[in-house]
DNA sequence: GATATTTGATATGGTCCATAACAATTATCA
DNA sequence: TGATAATTGTTATGGACCATATCAAATATC
């Protein structure tokens, strides 16, 4: 599979509506375009391209409030969860704790969640929303299913997106 | 999103059928589901659960002839384009130039490829399947096939399987 | 109360991705 | 033609992400 971010700067060639235009383009030393072939049915090929493609538009969306993917459902997950420790938090988005605990000093360095010691057992760290952390989440929310879902539509249509939704999250469980 | 390749150990509690098992569990202090919430809803998040699965499925299957999915896709794409130097083959695969370097030398070094000088342009090196290279991929798309692939057909059956792997080339072609 | 486990944290190494720079070669074009 | 620009494979390097071992503090277990 093996799909890096950078997409092929489509290579901005002028249109060029001849026929015979392969044979020609081949002689001068012009790109010829390479056969896919059986890669472009490949599962995990294709998986990998369309995730690296979502993720780039997700930061795009999110440029305003510098939000990776990560970090958009770490908030989220502590939104619905209140009153839970850092092990529960990552080990449900399947962080590993050592690889937590930087992403969450970035988080709270910018005051978006914060880290309480728990009083039950003074181990836990247990983890809120700041107040400024909800604005931020709640005015992500909105730009993830304005202008990053709401593009699923626009290409899929709704019944098909659904069913997309659900044949992955069936993969993401069961495969 | 965020999701890494360590699956939650599926805690191995023994079945506990009673009722009111969530407050005696909460009391004791066993573990508590999450909500995953609008996570499960969330494009990015379930595509990149669903490829992380998929690619551990992947080397699972071919394990026994040691290809990663991008080495596999790196010998599909020879195989189907014979003659293309490594800048034609890296960049239709995303990959950049400067890290297909190591690739190379690790498929080369296997005897699975071969770089050979091109005669028109000397700084070219044009790749080809080795013998070995050609014998090992046939076996690679077996396995894939018998039990990579097939498992997507057991899990979704076949008019799905098509359905989403058009959805998914759709996003990677034009989102 | 001695021992084991859990929690957050640090250190460290691996892999993958991205950029800059270089020598050799080829293309451009004045 | 010859000077300059562009391309090819390569090295070096840094960043992001992932994984393991280890630690001190706190708690659980027996």
């Amino acid at each position: 599979m093996t799909v890096s971010k950078t997409a092929e700067k489509s290579s901005e060639k002028p249109a060029d509506t001849a026929k015979g235009r392969k044979d020609a383009a081949e002689a001068q030393g012009a790109a010829e375009a390479l056969q896919l072939g059986e890669l472009s049915e490949q599962l995990g090929y294709v998986l990998k391209r369309a995730q690296l493609k979502v993720f780039e538009n997700f930061l795009r969306c999110m440029a305003s409030l510098q939000l990776t993917p990560a970090q958009f459902s770490v908030l989220l997950l502590v939104e619905k969860n209140p009153g839970r420790n850092q092990t529960e938090i990552a080990s449900t988005l399947g962080i590993l704790r050592p690889n937590f605990v930087a992403m969450l000093d970035n988080l709270e360095s910018r005051d978006l969640c914060a880290r309480i010691r728990s009083t039950n057992d003074r181990r836990s760290h247990i983890l809120v929303l700041t107040d400024k952390g909800k604005a931020v989440l709640t005015r992500a929310k909105k730009l993830v299913a304005t202008k990053h879902e709401a593009r699923l539509n626009d290409l899929l249509g709704q019944a098909n997106r659904e069913a997309l939704i659900g044949m992955l999250a069936k993969i993401a469980n069961e495969f």
